[in-house]
DNA sequence: CCCCAGTCCTGCGGGC
DNA sequence: TGCCCGCAGGACTGGG
């Protein structure tokens, strides 16, 4: 469920690793079943260890962790993964541990419910063939109209599914879609080429708004309770969504019930 | 190009 | 009370 603001969240959060030195890396003794690590982790800690974090950046849905030697650490959360610095929800579906060294925080940690995420150290040349323009398509904060507009436009899918397409435009997923479409007024099953310039102009607005909103509150922590920031703190934005996980809930446009 | 079904996985809640 | 099952939906794969 991380989708873009929630993994912004998680970066800002271990902004300070900047600077310090990988000093080991090793999965946790008390996960199940262990998640994909690529690299295999003896290869991964040669790589890895004793490098300095140059810096922390978001692609799309992906935590990318930069080292001095150009070599980047993805953490990809699919539904549940968490990146903190501070102890996990639970200790029993810990996945992996950074130590690091140099810093204010001794351990980056990764930790994940279902299991479906992934850590992958990638260089370049591997960072391009699988984050790349080819596979993602421009950030949904940094979007243009014209740029929405040209690469949705033409298809005949429905926006919603559209917008859920990381190689058309990168970081939207279910919950932001659903928000920013009822912000723009525009009903989620509309074919792609069916809409209008001016939907396209409050698509985009809507987009904005509700991305930063929720940047702002810190993500979306849905009942379920699993997404937290990298100190494992609930998020706000739940509180202002209008349709997502609001089923049963008094409509929160005109007050009535469904 | 686009679409769909299946895959991974755990926890939760509905139904009986 | 307990068990089964469907669902959650992100990324990916294979087939139409």
């Amino acid at each position: 469920m991380p989708e873009l603001p929630e993994v912004e969240t998680m970066r800002r959060g271990i902004l300070p690793i900047v600077g310090s030195r990988v000093r080991d890396v090793r999965r946790a003794r008390c996960a199940k079943r262990p998640i994909v690590v690529v690299p295999r982790l003896d290869v991964f800690r040669r790589r890895a260890v004793g490098h300095s974090i140059r810096s922390v950046d978001r692609s799309g849905k992906r935590l990318v962790v930069r080292l001095d030697t150009l070599d980047a650490i993805v953490f990809e959360p699919r539904m549940t993964g968490l990146v903190l610095l501070a102890a996990p929800p639970t200790s029993e579906h810990l996945r992996l541990r950074i130590a690091l060294s140099g810093g204010e925080s001794d351990e980056l940690l990764f930790w994940d419910r279902r299991g479906l995420g992934s850590v992958r150290l990638v260089s370049p040349g591997e960072f391009e063939k699988r984050y790349g323009a080819e596979k993602l398509g421009p950030d949904a904060l940094s979007l243009s109209t014209g740029e929405l507009r040209s690469r949705l436009a033409p298809s005949r899918r429905e926006i919603k599914v559209a917008l859920l397409d990381q190689r058309a435009l990168a970081g939207v997923g279910n919950l932001y879609a659903s928000e920013i479409l009822h912000r723009a007024g525009i009903h989620p099953a509309l074919r792609c080429d069916r809409l209008r310039i001016a939907d396209w102009e409050r698509m985009l607005a809507a987009m904005r708004e509700v991305l930063e909103a929720a940047i702002r509150h810190e993500g979306s922590t849905l009942s379920d309770g699993t997404y937290r920031n990298a100190l494992n703190e609930a998020g706000g934005y739940q509180n202002y969504h209008r349709v997502y996980d609001r089923a049963g809930q008094l409509c929160a446009s005109c007050g009535k019930g469904s």
